[in-house]
DNA sequence: GCGACTCATAATCGCTAGGTCAGGGGTTCA
DNA sequence: TGAACCCCTGACCTAGCGATTATGAGTCGC
């Protein structure tokens, strides 16, 4: 069943982000990162989830590429990475006739 | 169900739609639905997987909404919703901006 | 109606995902 | 250096996912 080598390294690449998006906290997550960058306690805050748990979630979508961590002193501040998110809809949804009208 | 109602239904549908996605057999189901229209035993002999689990697949892509099947005397046909699929792209991405600027 | 064919569903199993608490590493400041 | 703060990681539990086999439900031709 691992001799399927014919879905490309494409694929396995959207279903990283795809996995990273299938969950309603990570959704809210990306969208509270589209206001602005957020420290991981402010992000916290702002659910009603454990500590550990954010981190997880975010440890997620950073591997999924989507997000970016960059430490600033004890906090470690987490922004969206725009451009990957665009690319990465692109990226799929560009496979299919129906979407790529509107694409630009 | 409807305990949990501070995730708008929206992100609720999106969700459905990303877990459809989140799958490496069901992302290439699709492509391959882009082409034309498939009966399911068709679609069976395209993978190394049993029929069950092919049937499950399309299940789970026709419950994102992302297919529609069609009984054809005893076949049953799948085929992709255009529609729906330009639609979840446009609803979800479109709240980035950097999403948008792609979007038409 | 019967048998053959096509597909969906039920029961099951192993693995992954998401949640918790506990603990540890990095950073700041006195 | 040590205390306090912020965040990540490990261990663990439960629930859900993807796969299988076996079986059931529609449909067609005879």
């Amino acid at each position: 069943m691992e001799g399927l080598n014919s879905q490309p390294a494409n694929n396995r690449r959207m279903t990283k982000v795809f996995k990273a998006l299938a969950d309603g906290t990570r959704q809210e997550i990306l969208q509270l990162l589209e206001e602005h960058s957020y420290a991981v306690g402010e992000i916290v805050a702002k659910f009603d989830l454990s500590q550990p748990t954010i981190s997880r979630h975010l440890s997620v979508l950073k591997e999924a590429d989507l997000v970016i961590d960059q430490r600033r002193g004890q906090n470690v501040i987490y922004r969206l990475n725009d451009s990957a998110l665009a690319a990465s809809m692109r990226q799929f949804f560009g496979r299919f006739r129906s979407c790529q009208e509107v694409l630009r």
